[in-house]
DNA sequence: AATAACTTTTTACAAATGTTAAAAAATCAT
DNA sequence: ATGATTTTTTAACATTTGTAAAAAGTTATT
């Protein structure tokens, strides 16, 4: 997906608003298995997914728990860089080769307070993200890992030949041996 | 605590502009036990809560399930309503007599389009929303229900005064029963 | 092709939570 | 104050999920 089309989708942009965010932008080409937003550490970017699939994940203890994985078009996000201006609590990786578009959180802000359009772009953006997190809320509360599971191979379907079955195990909150245990079931 | 503190702790607001807000919001008093927002309604106003304790619930199948209990200075939405203006998914109501100052979206809607800087106050109204949901995710991943019930005493000490275990109960996710094993084993 | 390293499934058992029902305790209304 | 109603706890049993270890399957490397 063109960042253009990410952009406008989130709220329409005139030409020159628009070109505003395309002059503090550029594209990254990130390799597999790289952690870009790191737990503890300042976020200085916003990132925006072209090609490829990430992880978002926290650690409890000595386990990572993944929050989410990010497809193209999606933001991510250190929340606590982005809102705070201070270091942030997960971390994001990509799990295949990926392309992404990259912002300087600060030249972001500069745009926001200089232009309407811009802060309600911001604010649209920040709205979906509030959607985009109820729904994982909404998920965890209300359906079982089973359902989950089906959810995620419905939506994407290969995701079982990208990721291993212990990260979706992670996702969905259950141990492996429960997923697999629900996949011998599915059969 | 003061609307106007409320509306400062967001993001600070010229005079002129805070009294643009000020000029669209009205103070309401809200008995027990009355749900406000509605499934499957759409959601006229924005609410943010001054005094008394709400809860927000959906509902899965036949019961009801707590996603959070609002406590005052928050605000209280139809998510749905107010990002895309359409009926949206959460139940909420009051649990005490509640004072509340409510605001039309649409009035609001208006406001961002033009001034910037409550469009900016609009983002950050969002982005800390953002952090609230986020908050309870966490908390649901990380956290057991005894903890999270731990937490929830440390935060509201006489919560269990105000408001019956079964509510609790299903704000922690758990049965009533586990609930009861929980605080027999605590003492 | 063979070995090593990693991933996934299976098994057996333990621990935690749910379900249902009933009893006990607390609260409310007259 | 007393009986009625609601709320909370306890009990017994069923179900689900976790833990640990082994087996089977897959992928990478030499």
């Amino acid at each position: 997906m063109e960042f253009v089309d990410i952009v406008q989708r989130i709220h329409p942009l005139k030409k020159e608003d628009l070109q505003k965010l395309l002059s503090i932008s550029e594209t990254i080409q990130v390799s597999k298995n790289t952690v870009f937003i790191d737990t503890d550490k300042l976020s200085k970017y916003i990132y925006f997914l072209q090609e490829g699939i990430c992880r978002i994940y926290y650690h409890k203890a000595d386990i990572a728990v993944i929050l989410a994985f990010s497809f193209p078009g999606e933001a991510m996000i250190s929340l606590n860089s982005y809102i705070h201006g201070k270091r942030g609590y997960e971390n994001i990786e990509t799990l295949e080769t990926s392309i992404m578009i990259r912002i300087e959180i600060a030249s972001l802000q500069s745009l926001y307070e200089n232009s309407t359009a811009i802060a309600n772009w911001g604010r649209k953006l920040a709205e979906f993200e509030i959607l985009k997190i109820e729904e994982r809320l909404m998920q965890k509360l209300f359906k079982t890992a089973s359902e989950r599971y089906q959810d995620l191979l419905r939506k994407e379907a290969n995701i079982t030949n990208r990721v291993k079955l212990g990260f979706i195990a992670s996702y969905l909150g259950v141990t492996q041996v429960t997923l697999s245990r629900i996949r011998a079931h599915i059969r």
